[in-house]
DNA sequence: TAAGTGAGTTTAGTTTATGGACTGACAAAA
DNA sequence: TTTTGTCAGTCCATAAACTAAACTCACTTA
């Protein structure tokens, strides 16, 4: 299968790497959850390649994960801000974060922290339950695919 | 900068992403949560190429992700089994999974659910702090690299 | 004996990524 | 007014990664 077509699989999973699931996308969500704006600003926080990062930052504004604001007209230049379905990604970033600092080793402790500023504690974030609240663990979870009647 | 070096970078998500953060490696990380453990399997579920399985997997069980339990000998034959820091991406693909179902469109509805047994509803997941109990907001987040002393 | 299975390996061709130089429209400094 | 700098690209040659299909090897089952 060619990764152009997983959009096609029904499965959330496959639909949603099909959008962020390559190599640098989910780096230029974390710069601009970070508040970087620019396209230079992304080039020299990331160090990526100028034609990578041109092609994935039109394949983001596409895709309805960030929009171009222009803060100046001749020459037109853009801001990148991510849109509210960019902001959604937060929850993935979270736990990202936390199984990079606590599950890749080999590597010194990292400086980075995170603060949740309403209780005032360095953010160990966990998923829980809409309906119930609870901590979702894995032995509580059944996943099926419904077949169409 | 090189994608094999961002394990080098002193950012969580950059080095969770080292791991994690190619075109294949959630979706065998997917599979493995849904149960699916051989060569064959994989390459039918993904329609991977051979060649870049092979890759994907030894990377995985390199990284500690995956472990090989032989299943047979002659010729030896192995299952791919999550290890604890492999389950411990659960919260990841919850979300990246509701980010898929909610965030992505063009695309039918996707058929797939995931049920909460223990409160028997359809889950709706969401990032809590483990200090207070309450969803984490993006307002109230505030993200710092420490500077050495 | 013949066919099948599981997990690869090999090969050849295609696609993507990289780093560096270059462009174009301006702004600021000398 | 010439020079230097900035920002956001584009272009190009090389390098790396990916793909599909065929092939191998050690068995097992019919």
């Amino acid at each position: 299968m060619r990764w152009q077509e997983l959009d096609q699989v029904d499965c959330p999973i496959s639909r949603a790497l099909s959008l962020v699931g390559d190599r640098w996308t989910l780096l230029i969500v974390r710069d601009c959850l970070l508040g970087v704006k620019r396209f230079e600003g992304f080039q020299m926080s990331l160090g990526i390649s100028r034609t990578i990062l041109r092609d994935r930052l039109a394949h983001l504004v596409a895709a309805g994960v960030l929009e171009q604001r222009p803060y100046q007209d001749r020459p037109v230049r853009f801001d990148y801000v991510l849109t509210g379905k960019g902001r959604a990604l937060q929850g993935v970033m979270l736990m990202l974060a936390d199984w990079g600092r606590t599950a890749v080793s080999g590597q010194p402790e990292t400086q980075v922290r995170t603060f949740h500023t309403s209780c005032g504690h360095v953010l160990q974030p966990y998923v829980a339950c809409a309906d119930c609240g609870e901590e979702v663990l894995g032995k509580d979870l059944r996943t099926i695919r419904q077949v169409a009647s």
